[in-house]
DNA sequence: ATGAAAGCGCTAACAT
DNA sequence: ATGTTAGCGCTTTCAT
């Protein structure tokens, strides 16, 4: 008894064809007359035949996979730019393979099972950090890297313009008439937060504003980190009218220990954070910040991919994403007192 | 010029052996000679060779792929189950491919492209709906089921205990001393919701408090919804004195609500979430909540799964989770008055 | 302990 | 328009 499943041959058989026209007919090839076209599609109906990608795969030399490397996969920002990958990569027919690679170790072991043996045809690198993981992978295999910034030295990006991101963050508290501006960065050890960082110089600089010493102080991108930095400011008796800070969790941190200190928000303090996560509106107050497309990022980064891995030879992409201001109730115009 | 990878027979050649040898070496399988064997090992390493994965599986049948399907990759409790199942399954030498399905339409076309096509050896289902999403599976493709209660009808399953988790909440604010309670609960389409419910219920049924007629009711997990909600109450001038809000993103917009109107919380108004998200902590007040072990259920899904793949015959597996009390400022004793 | 032969299920190249 | 013949790079079975 035949339990497995049916196979091109079996078809053939069914239809009184060759495995080859069955071949034809479920790669939609030309060259096949309607009658015989019809009579091979009976007999897949009749046999529930569905190709083995596998055999396929082995066959074209090709998996129909992609990987998706990113430090982790409960961040808002990687999950939603996985999310967005995976939907543009099953458009493409192909499926995402994920991986978390917290370390640089990590990810050399995921590339060299992904890619030293095949399993996937090409990569998307999600790398915030400074360090340059991406070269760690063989020079041929299709790769396209998402990070903070324009890459010259990589062929294929797509990137969150962070630093004109940062710098309308800022021009948006200048704007409000703020000239003591605090900012609580990320690791500097990352990407993002050098850009945003740069950003935030630039605007002070054509504002003619002095970056007060002190007032820039580095965190983790946890609630902790932010809330911690602001207590030690008011520690110091150095407390600034307006904060940029680069990313929403900080953001968050930094408004409760203004209001554990008293301070009234906006009135007193005005607050603006980066992402726009999904709660921003829902903090007390409701927290303006700087949107970003990481789903879109997404989309295009797979997009992008299988241009590269199907073309063969693409010219150079640099994709850029602006960062967009949302208005909320955490910045207003200065006080005069 | 040879510039493909190498394969078997160029280890073989290199070596002075047949393929088949340096198959039995890459195995680690018994019965070769020591120095047989290292002198495959050098030709390995000289060559660089790496089994080919695509060959390897379609020679034995199996793609060493997993797929994990859930609603959507955003959710943080998604997100870290699946980061959790795609821990666990590399650690079993296996890689995930995530699949969102919003919708059961999505889901029954991702099923035939994965499981039809073989493209994976077995599936993890997040399904918190009620639909029987599940049945569209192929009976013989194995599968663990991630939901939000026991399952009798699914041989392997993970699961929270929504029910028993609910009652630990309501108890909580029985034990506080409200009798006023409310409920939000989320979509009573979706079997956590209606477990959280009937968890609710019972707590409040063995404190013989009567449920208030219009103190329950249905959001939509959004914030929003909470928000909502409470409005709703306060219009229909009924306020409770506690309520169990049955996601965080709900609880927070119900805070924002109560506070917008001016109760003061907890004294006024204790609040209980679920889930226990990563900002729980920094809202205000800090929120009490449920807490769960999504990566730890991602983990256990994932290791069931290999098991039921690699066993082939395994007896029915139901794993259960416990939710767990984490007590914070938004809920506090009744106010004499 | 090692090798030869066959085959996994498909695609590709060539013939007719 | 269709069929024939070879692989893809492994594993498996069976000899030796």
């Amino acid at each position: 008894v035949k339990n497995d499943n049916p196979t091109l041959r079996d078809v053939a058989a069914l239809a009184g064809v060759s495995h080859q026209t069955v071949s034809r007919v479920i790669n939609g090839e030309a060259h096949v007359s309607p009658e015989t076209r019809s009579r091979v599609d009976t007999a897949i109906q009749t046999l529930h035949f569905r190709p083995n990608a596998l055999a396929r795969h082995l066959a074209r030399g090709r998996s129909n996979l992609l990987a998706a490397i990113a430090p982790n996969l409960v961040d808002y920002t990687f999950a939603s730019s996985q999310e967005g990958a995976e939907f543009e990569a099953r458009k493409q027919g192909y499926y995402l393979v994920t991986s978390s690679a917290p370390t640089i170790n990590d990810f050399e072991a995921l590339i060299e099972q992904l890619i030293g043996h095949r399993r996937v045809d090409g990569v998307i690198v999600f790398n915030p950090y400074l360090d340059s993981r991406h070269t760690l992978l063989p020079g041929d295999i299709p790769m396209v890297f998402c990070g903070g910034r324009e890459r010259e030295d990589i062929p294929y990006c797509v990137y969150l313009d962070n630093f004109s991101g940062s710098m309308t963050a800022a021009r948006h508290l200048i704007d409000l008439g703020h000239t003591r501006i605090g900012e609580v960065t990320g690791p500097l050890s990352e990407d993002c937060a050098q850009e945003r960082h740069r950003g935030f110089e630039q605007a002070l600089f054509m504002a003619k504003i002095e970056i007060e010493p002190g007032l820039t102080s580095e965190g983790d991108w946890s609630a902790t980190s932010g809330h911690k930095i602001f207590q030690k400011w008011a520690e110091d008796r150095q407390i600034p009218t307006a904060v940029l800070v680069q990313n929403d969790r900080m953001a968050v941190g930094v408004l409760r220990a203004a209001r554990d200190l008293g301070l009234k928000i906006p009135e007193q303090l005005s607050v603006i954070g980066f992402d726009d996560m999904p709660l921003a509106a829902y903090f007390d107050p409701p927290l303006t910040s700087m949107r970003q497309d990481t789903f879109g990022i997404g989309c295009e980064a797979a997009r992008l991919l299988v241009r590269v891995i199907e073309a063969g030879n693409l010219p150079p992409q640099h994709i850029r994403f602006p960062a967009e201001l949302v208005l909320r109730a955490s910045t207003a115009p200065i006080e005069r007192r």
